[in-house]
DNA sequence: GACTGATCATAT
DNA sequence: ATATGATCAGTC
């Protein structure tokens, strides 16, 4: 195998066929040899640079950058996420789906949801992120293009309804990780002192952390797993 | 050792 | 401040 080169972005995949080959072409490559090929500098771990890994892969893969709420390949509806797992492939983080919207969400479905729409279509890309091994060793594995089935899109459907009927009823400060079965509320912010708009227990405007959708890890170790015939 | 709440970097 | 990309780390 010789390492891929990638000193420029990638063009755009033209459909899923295209964009899924690219990413099975990267499977058991490890970080410092796609690093090299792009021509970045390995940081010494994620501690400062937590989303590293996703924004490398995107230049592999041609996603679109920027801070768009949109899908990473939005011209053929297809969202981007790096996975770690251990050794068995199991999920070692939850992940995030979108920010929360915590005002303004009279009359809002589960149809036209960013956390449905954000879901719809995944090229899950797991990597090994045991945090005992250098980011150098990590390799990147196989992909997956998956869409949820009925069981899981009615599971994320249920819990999303749950959370945001407790935030339209201005309870968002008294929803934790774990509430939800398989898609939970929790804190996505610089720190604790940044606050935004959300509704109160009387219904009054009143300011509180930014909140994001995440996947419990149970929920995507079971896809992966269902895909990857691993332990689960 | 797992999990929840907290946090880091960057672009707009 | 809010969106993107997520992982960290204190506490249970």
């Amino acid at each position: 195998m010789t390492v891929p080169s990638c000193l420029a972005p990638a063009p755009a995949p033209t459909n899923e066929t295209e964009l899924f080959y690219r990413a099975s072409a990267l499977a058991g490559f490890n970080l410092a040899e796609l690093a090299q090929g792009a021509g970045w500098v390995l940081p010494a771990n994620l501690k400062r640079d937590k989303g590293w890994i996703g924004v490398l892969l995107e230049r592999y893969l041609g996603a679109s950058a920027g801070s768009k709420p949109v899908q990473d390949f939005a011209d053929i509806g297809v969202e981007l996420k790096t996975i770690p797992v251990d050794r068995n492939g199991w999920p070692l983080e939850t992940t995030f789906v979108c920010v929360a919207p915590l005002t303004g969400n009279s009359g809002v479905t589960w149809e036209t949801s960013h956390v449905r729409y954000k879901l719809a279509r995944v090229l899950w890309i797991p990597v090994e992120g045991e945090r005992g091994m250098p980011l150098a060793e990590r390799r990147v594995g196989s992909p997956l293009l998956w869409s949820p089935d009925a069981e899981e899109e009615a599971q994320l459907r249920q819990d999303w309804e749950e959370l945001m009927d407790l935030i339209v009823l201005g309870q968002v400060e008294h929803i934790t990780a774990r509430h939800g079965e398989v898609l939970q509320l929790r804190p996505k912010a610089a720190n604790g002192r940044a606050l935004t708009a959300a509704v109160g227990e009387q219904g009054q405007p009143i300011l509180t952390l930014p909140r994001g959708f995440y996947l419990k890890k149970a929920f995507t170790g079971h896809l992966l797993a269902r895909h990857f015939m691993v332990q689960s």
